[in-house]
DNA sequence: TAATTGAGTAAGTGATTACTTACTATCATC
DNA sequence: GATGATAGTAAGTAATCACTTACTCAATTA
């Protein structure tokens, strides 16, 4: 079976074998299993993976490193037990919800966008420190490229490339664009506002309130930033 | 004096008394210390900084480790000599100028911003793994970060703004939107196409042939998704 | 040609790394 | 009150880390 194929509960299966994942959320963790996974939620994300020891992180948190290796049973493993729930929570339908529920709201789009993206940062911002580590290691390790790709971004692209060819059929969004090109650029402009305000240049790409951002974004999307004199340009008319 | 306030060129000696760096780029440099620089770019990339060893560094560039320290003092020296020439030949007007020469055709804005992204998009798939590195460790390393912001960014800041004030006054680009986010935006398109092929997602978010993706990701950025059922809902009109 | 210099390296250095072993303390169950 | 089972840890382990020392050799300079 190639990696692709499996599917997510298969994947997890599978990861939770190599490095001793325990899946049953329900039964309660130590407090110093929290502690634990805390202080490496810190130090990973200062430090990045390969940069945070474990030493580091036991010291953080106020126990033996031997405890982290009790508990879990390697370095990778740590991380995965840090990460993979996080993952795991999006690709649930329960935190796709929300998406849904906004993006099927009787309203136009220059709200629902403002909305959206308004969910979307709130979500994104109030897990930084967790997004960041799962953006940087999937760049290195290949089990969390992997499951990004095969079950984050595929059931976002799902619900999102539904309702897009809905709206092409009501005539709320151009028909003359592909599918993927919209919603890239939907995603790539909630992006961009992430990472200028966040971590690349804050101060001249962010000037203004976030609420106010919020708008300007939503409008951009929809009606982009040509003047009346180049409007007539477009292939569309 | 403040971090910030640095001029590029003080910045540059400051790092250079640090780390040993030679400014001096017309000292040809030794056929090892290019092979130690394209071992070290690709383990680097692939590893991440405190992922990479010197001694596997110093064993793909076919050298003895010590020759590394020789050259280059220390494992962060060695980075910085990678890293800031590359970034600093961005800050240059000289790679600045076909952003320019681009910008100030007399074209209409479609054609300019197909070839804008079409320029971008070469260079960076062009350095793809030096930028990947300058990029994850910006992250990391504060002095990178110092770098990226205070000289890439505002030049090409500088740049972008004066041409996106000027199109404003001539009713090319609307003139109801802050600068600052009629430049992120188009920043914007162009990243999220770039993160969508390279590293995120292709398959789904990419389609198309490079040429097509990236005239549609001009006319995405100059006149939105909207169809003709929301396009009175602009605030513009 | 004697002296100097810079490239290059073999063989270390102590510190730190991820991880183990062998142990104690606590607590529920029979 | 003996029996496991689990949580926790002090004190290791071998391996690897970034970096140094003390040297050779070839080319240049005086």
């Amino acid at each position: 079976m190639k990696e692709s194929e499996k599917s997510w509960e298969e994947w997890i299966e599978w990861i939770a074998q190599d490095y001793g994942l325990n899946l049953d959320r329900q039964d309660r963790e130590t407090d110093k299993q929290k502690r634990i996974l805390e202080a490496a939620m810190h130090i990973f994300s200062e430090r990045g993976f390969e940069g945070a020891s474990t030493s580091a992180i036991a010291h953080r948190a106020g126990v033996a490193e031997a405890t982290i290796f009790k508990h879990y049973r390697s370095k990778k493993g740590l991380l995965l037990h840090l990460v993979i729930p996080a993952i795991s929570k999006v690709a649930t339908p329960y935190l796709l919800q929300p998406v849904v529920k906004i993006l099927d709201q009787d309203k136009p789009l220059d709200e629902l966008f403002h909305e959206f993206y308004a969910n979307r940062v709130n979500l994104v911002e109030g897990n930084w420190k967790k997004v960041k580590i799962i953006l940087v290691e999937s760049l290195f390790q290949p089990e969390l490229r992997e499951a990004l790709h095969n079950h984050v971004a595929k059931a976002f692209y799902e619900v999102a490339s539904d309702r897009i060819e809905r709206w092409k059929r009501e005539g709320r969004v151009r028909d003359d664009l592909p599918t993927h090109v919209i919603a890239r650029s939907i995603l790539s402009i909630g992006i961009g506002y992430l990472l200028a305000k966040n971590k690349a240049f804050p101060g001249f790409l962010v000037q203004e309130e976030e609420e106010q951002e919020l708008v300007w974004m939503a409008d951009v999307i929809l009606h982009g930033i040509a003047g009346p004199k180049e409007k007539g340009a477009s292939s569309r008319d």
